[in-house]
DNA sequence: ACACATACTTGATATAGATCAAGTGGATTT
DNA sequence: AAATCCACTTGATCTATATCAAGTATGTGT
């Protein structure tokens, strides 16, 4: 479990052996069932969590109770209610897992305390967020000038473990189209091969 | 100029004197004049451009030739390609001035040599990375589920000072609506006051 | 094995907003 | 001051995809 975090976080930092040791101090391991909640939406976010196995979904529910995918957490992501985490205020996501996970709980204390007690961490989030960021700029780019064929086309040409692995359904709410548009998308798509 | 630098990076992190000298060292400053180029798509984006006064805008451009933009910058602000500036791979963005404007840059060299020499500096850009996580999210959630009046509602609430600064086609092309579209939404709010 | 729930597919219809086109107004250039 | 350019507005038409509805396939629980 812990394995995965820190050869997760060595293709970022380097730590000395010590450092790796002390990281297990401010994690706590937990697992979770396939559906089962680790966040509800009016809660506030009280960790960052570590997916050391298994996979998350991140979505909020609008007024007509249907569910907007916002982010997939897999093995070696963190997920969270970012805002809520940092701010405290009630989430607006829920979290919850797609399949039987296990993750690694960070409290925003200990994600203060991590970065003091090792400095390094904070180059660590840092890298992360960068690349981070330059993820979403090019999904936020793309979900306003992608018809919906080609948002699909790139979400599968980037990362198709993740057209394997979850439900139809939650990938076209991850891409902002409904999923009669994407069974029909597949469709065009497998009778032009 | 370097005021407006140190008074931003004030409100996150706490520098001492010998650092605020130190940080001088690190930028260079530059002038452009409305229109200016900073960046052009296919340069390698070589710096971070800190906005100390006036106003610019990052955009892309499509096979039609239609702009999109991506981000605006303003006093306070950091702009770049940030994926062309952490790999140095050819910029996807063009970024010029709306607005005659000064701006500090980082070169790539000099942000990882800011980062060694004052460790603050690393935490900086780890918090300002979280804040402009938590905005990125919200305006991708926006995009992929509200209606293009409900788009340009929250963005005037926001940010009100965007919407007397900006001329109304290029907010249009940064909430992925056409002009028109703004156009009639403007009419329409005006007339229901 | 059967019953039920849910995901996916398919056809028809509706719609929010894009696109096209032209007019008006304001800014810039000569 | 006049000419030109460009942003904004307005009306009409078009369209990509949402919505609605029903059928089919798959997964889960008893």
């Amino acid at each position: 479990m812990f394995d995965v975090l820190l050869s997760h976080i060595d293709e970022k930092v380097t730590l000395n052996e010590q450092e790796k040791a002390l990281m297990q101090n401010y994690f706590v391991p937990k697992r979770l069932r396939k559906r089962q909640y680790l966040l509800q939406e009016g809660d506030v976010c009280r960790n960052l969590a570590f997916v050391s196995k298994g996979l998350l979904r991140t979505y909020n529910v609008d007024d007509k109770g249907d569910e907007h995918m916002s982010i997939f957490g897999w093995e070696g992501w963190w997920i969270s209610d970012f805002n809520s985490f940092l701010t405290g205020v009630p989430a607006v996501f829920n979290i919850d897992a797609i399949e039987d996970s296990e993750v690694l709980l960070l409290s925003r204390e200990n994600y203060e305390a991590i970065t003091l007690a090792i400095p390094m961490m904070d180059r660590y989030f840092r890298i992360l967020y960068q690349n981070s960021l330059v993820t979403k700029e090019r999904r936020l780019m793309s979900s306003v000038t992608d018809t919906a064929e080609e948002k699909y086309l790139r979400l599968s040409q980037s990362n198709p473990d993740m057209i394997e692995r979850i439900p139809q359904n939650l990938i076209a709410s991850y891409l902002g189209i409904a999923p009669e548009t994407l069974s029909r998308i597949r469709k065009n798509l497998a009778m032009r091969k």
